[in-house]
DNA sequence: GCGCATGTTAACTT
DNA sequence: GAAGTTAACATGCG
């Protein structure tokens, strides 16, 4: 479930997987996994990719960086950018050459084999260099809503005037790192309708909407640090959230039952009790 | 088989 | 032009 705190769990599995060691193999299973950009397309294929892995091979991890959904391994002088799109995720193996169903790229580590799963192919990963990566990482993009998380009028600032709450909350480019769960559960911690224009916000609404937003991202990368390895909401398991995949169930403060809308393509959770339209 | 899906973005419509 | 919605991408899952 890749949005920004999924993403910061990724990240620091493949720092704890990897350590400080040293690449010694690459399976490229899906060479259109790799891409010439960050994009969801895998006609957007860097020719070549599978040597410019290859290339790596040698090279000492040295950490990784993440804005928004963005994700940066770095690998000494180069590093390798990554987008989860609707399905990526990282996952580990103690033995190599044991590729996970819907693996599409391994990284192998004595041992050890770290795996770039996407069922969807939405998510790709670009070969760039060690200088390039703050560019990569921040270009087109708003501030990080953890690291950089913004108080309610540098919020109001970010997300203008016009737009849905919820419309505005999922652009990366006004502010990065949410996608379509956390926004729903971050608006019903503020109580605050999705459909609600940015401008019609008072000052102390949008305190509590910043409030919101920190205490969803805060909640979510605690509960991922619980867990050894990330699960799916589609994956089995109990839903975890509050209102996202709860239509009709009755809200968890109040009773009322979720309502369920689409909104700019996206099916809207939220709870008319907590969350009143004005 | 059918409908839906955590993301992004081009194309289309207001 | 700006803002908003829809379709498309490719595939898996319930």
């Amino acid at each position: 479930m890749p949005e920004l705190p999924e993403i910061e769990n990724a990240r620091r599995q493949i720092e704890r997987w990897s350590g400080r060691r040293k690449l010694d193999a690459v399976w490229v299973l899906d060479p259109a996994a790799v891409r010439r950009a960050l994009s969801s397309r895998p006609s957007d294929r860097l020719e070549g990719g599978a040597e410019r892995l290859e290339a790596l091979l040698g090279r000492r991890t040295t950490g990784a960086r993440r804005h928004g959904k963005r994700l940066a391994w770095i690998l000494g002088r180069d590093a390798l950018l990554f987008h989860f799109g609707m399905t990526g995720f990282f996952t580990q193996r103690k033995t190599r050459e044991d590729p996970p169903p819907l693996a599409r790229v391994g990284f192998g580590f004595g041992r050890h084999a770290i795996w770039f799963v996407d069922g969807r192919r939405f998510g790709c990963l670009v070969p760039i260099g060690a200088d390039e990566v703050d560019l990569a990482l921040r270009s087109g993009q708003g501030p990080d809503a953890w690291d950089e998380a913004p108080g309610g009028p540098a919020l109001h600032a970010a997300l203008g005037d016009r737009r849905p709450l919820k419309v505005a909350l999922m652009d990366q480019e006004r502010l990065a790192g949410l996608g379509n769960i956390h926004t729903a559960e971050a608006l019903f911690r503020a109580g605050l309708h999705p459909f609600r224009a940015t401008g019609s916000l008072a000052a102390a609404e949008w305190d509590r909407l910043a409030r919101g937003v920190r205490e969803q991202l805060r909640i979510a990368n605690e509960d991922l640090a619980a867990e050894e390895e990330v699960q799916y909401v589609n994956l089995g398991g109990p839903n975890p959230f509050q209102v996202y995949g709860r239509a009709e169930e009755p809200c968890p403060a109040c009773g009322t039952p979720i309502c369920a809308e689409e909104q700019a393509g996206r099916t809207t959770f939220w709870c008319p009790g907590c969350q009143p339209a004005a």
